[in-house]
DNA sequence: GGCATTTGGTTACAAGTGAAACCAAATCCA
DNA sequence: TGGATTTGGTTTCACTTGTAACCAAATGCC
């Protein structure tokens, strides 16, 4: 028998759900954000201009999503895109100063919904979690989309 | 500027993402199950029979996404559903011996795969993983489908 | 150089998804 | 008792998603 409350993939999958349904309100109607559109915005937020596929790697997103989020972005000035000159292929991505903007009004909204989910973990407790999570996604670093030839 | 690598519902959707991928490796090809499918029958195998709905409450899953797991069950006689005499709105649903048969075949399986996963984890972190787990699961009861987006 | 392979990214299409509308049984309540 | 509301669950429809197929640029290899 599976004892489904100690299986941690299970809960993990329950928990960001709930999580993310709960974060996702404080832009889904403000802003007009799907959550694939605030997490590039979030990643181009703290890390800075990337290629998409960065962005993929980064939010673990499929990069069809990315792609198409990508494609929404920029339909709203929220995002330019400019070829990198060493590699024509790759597209930098950045925030336009009006995504910066909008990511700006975004972040301490999302911070105090997580601050309000959280308010039951102390420090240390909060801790734990980001620890166990950081060795739990080195483990997983490799695992991407399965493919026609990835097996 | 929002501080990614230690925004909680940002990391447990990153790792959820991965670890429900490496999970569902192994019962998606080799038992044609999709994952709607597998927590349908992972929740009647670890609790016995039950309504739809409260498979919906174990899970966090759409009540739409249950009715068309149980559907796609039923079709392939791995679960029966039964009216329920007291109650004949309800439908309660449980393994059929080919259900259970197929359940107790993955079980093995997806506790090796998570063993793997969390191999780099201490008891303890583990435990204290689970614990805030717990925590946040009672705080984010509440939170059904009521927005947009999730993934 | 020139042809095959790899890589970054997009498009086409089919399947999966959820909000809203719906149906039927149960419950509320005057 | 009987109409209104609630509840369990399914269907419809529009939208989102991922797989596979694709394009173009870069790289490998001879």
């Amino acid at each position: 028998m599976l004892a489904l409350e100690h299986f941690v993939p299970f809960r993990l999958s329950v928990l960001s759900n709930r999580m993310t349904r709960a974060v996702a309100k404080v832009y889904a109607l403000r802003f007009r954000l799907s959550a694939p559109e605030w997490r590039t915005m979030a990643v181009l937020g703290r890390y800075g201009a990337m290629s998409a596929n960065s962005v993929v790697e980064r939010t673990a997103m499929d990069k069809v999503r990315v792609s198409r989020a990508v494609a929404k972005l920029m339909a709203n000035s929220q995002i330019t895109r400019r070829a990198d000159p060493r590699d024509r292929r790759r597209a930098i991505l950045d925030l336009t100063p009006k995504g910066l903007a909008v990511y700006r009004q975004v972040v301490p909204l999302v911070l105090a919904t997580e601050a309000d989910l959280l308010r039951d973990l102390s420090a240390a407790e909060r801790a734990a979690l980001l620890d166990a999570m950081n060795k739990l996604e080195a483990r997983t670093a490799g695992i991407s989309h399965a493919t026609a030839d990835d097996a």
